[in-house]
DNA sequence: TATCTTTATTGCTTTAAAAGCATTAATAGC
DNA sequence: GCTATTAATGCTTTTAAAGCAATAAAGATA
């Protein structure tokens, strides 16, 4: 029996709910779907789908075993697919997910550069705050805030992502320099909405993480526009130090030094990490943009 | 072309590194091996392996995909040992991996009782504080203080395993009972031997993990032994609650009450987890142990 | 260097298995 | 109860793998 033919059949018959429509999607007749599925059924000593003329579907354990052999056969072409496409020219597709802000500050004009290297690959460029699983879907490239989930995923850390306060020096005067997190209280909080909700802002107080966010003025998944507001002096930001830096730098902003520190997470090594599916790095495209990226955006934050 | 057929067939070939010796192992001609391979190679558009008559071996991109095809493999082998296996009894053989200490005060007896409600199973127990990989040995239950390694493996939390410190009533009249981590300086301390060595006792102050272990008086990786030590006033021992639990009941051992709290992990939420394969629970003899044990100890922990 | 031995490959034949097709059986909808 | 749809089955054709003998290549040996 070949049984990566009957996986493939299997797969699809369940895909499809029905043998007639995989069938034809194989261009082979139904019987040798039928045929092949039973054969499978036979040498593994159990039933896999609940026949009926009308409706095909999986019984408890043949759903266990669809998504495991879906997940054995996906790992197998991307294998397959990585041998192929060994030893050629960087081209085709190439995928890439980042956060909006990382994406339309560093990332964007680095593809550029990245796009007249190697013009025989075309990108494709998603920006979202959502978090997209690398790995399931068909992205290449993800840039995150975060580690690895899983094994099969490589996350090389391209630069800090440490978010600080800051407010204009108009605003300061008018309303105090808050020195502790509990002066917050008195002030505006202009909040970065990530796509749960505002980010609050914690504080490590007596050993225990506590919420010691300010009443909110503004709130917007649009970084320029809270800076532009604290630059009028109109509350504090919350944001990552390298997107604050050029504004410090010009005195448009000054940085808030609280102690103890009051952050967005409890995690101290939060970073901007750069992920990608291990088996995929020998893929010219992935390593091509891997490798390049990564030197140009360690290089230069 | 069966690319299964193909993928066993190259993977043996690299394993004996010859074509002869994999096809006896086959029970085919070399020449059935040598075609397959082929095929594979041709429909991959690249060379697996350098041939010669003498030596076979892997080319560099034969490499990467020799391991990522033994990875697919193994994990259709366990879906298919999954399905066949499923809706009968608990049989055959079950290993069983776990930390010393723990297999021998809680494990062993209840395997007593389990062998007795499923006499169809056969037992291989395995107590070593050495961690096994799970997933790449062939263990079937893990038991271990940590998480799980990777997305694939199950842990479930089955007790605490918070180290305490303790000693006789005659050493704390004769030495003092130390109140404060940089006491233990003047106390003698009885250390559990980890694989890599005795266990440092640590201790956070000033927001700093901090080396608090007292001077030596012995090192054993024999709990008993160290207990024994500790009840005679030989000095301070530093186990798991759940070791000292009878000791203490009895007063043979007091439990000493050190602010803020001296302990040998900086992790607050160590336990003792059960670790096995997600894709196994279905496995009668796996799901009947998993089912027994963790009901068993969460119940009387 | 010449010869021997081991081992992978190749051409040809045999054998096995999957594809293709027509037919049958089963089931839901009318 | 009839009709339409769909999965299974029996039989034939086609395809692909197995088996075998012969060849070629590369170390090892003398």
């Amino acid at each position: 029996m070949d049984q990566f033919k009957a996986l493939k059949y299997f797969v699809k018959v369940v895909e499809f709910g029905n043998f007639t429509k995989a069938a034809r999607f194989f261009n082979v007749p139904a019987s040798s779907l039928s045929r092949r599925v039973a054969d499978l059924e036979n040498s593994l000593g159990a039933t896999l789908l609940k026949r009926s003329t009308r409706v095909v579907k999986l019984t408890e354990i043949g759903q266990e075993y669809y998504q495991q052999v879906c997940d054995v056969l996906a790992q197998l072409e991307q294998s397959n697919e990585a041998v192929r496409s060994y030893q050629t020219q960087p081209m085709g597709k190439l995928s890439i997910s980042a956060m909006t802000g990382f994406g339309e500050r560093i990332l964007l004009p680095l593809l550029d550069e990245f796009s007249e290297l190697y013009p025989e690959v075309v990108l494709d460029v998603h920006l979202s705050d959502e978090l997209s699983a690398i790995g399931r879907d068909e992205v290449d490239i993800a840039f995150r805030g975060g580690y690895a989930p899983n094994e099969r995923v490589v996350a090389i850390k391209l630069m800090e992502n440490q978010f600080i306060p800051a407010a204009s020096k108009d605003y300061l005067k008018q309303f105090g320099t808050p020195k502790h997190p509990l002066d917050l209280k008195d002030h505006k909080g202009l909040y970065y909405r990530a796509p749960n909700g505002p980010t609050p802002w914690i504080c490590e107080l007596d050993s225990q993480w506590q919420d010691v966010s300010p009443p909110m003025a503004a709130t917007s998944n649009g970084g320029l526009w809270l800076i532009d507001k604290a630059i009028k002096g109109q509350g504090i930001v919350m944001l990552p130090r390298w997107v604050l830096k050029a504004y410090l730098a010009r005195g448009e902003l000054i940085e808030l030094k609280i102690e103890p520190v009051v952050s967005t997470t409890q995690n101290p090594d939060f970073g901007i990490f750069l992920l990608y599916q291990k088996q995929r790095y020998h893929v010219p495209k992935v390593k091509a943009a891997v490798d390049f990226l990564v030197a140009r955006v360690k290089g230069h934050y």
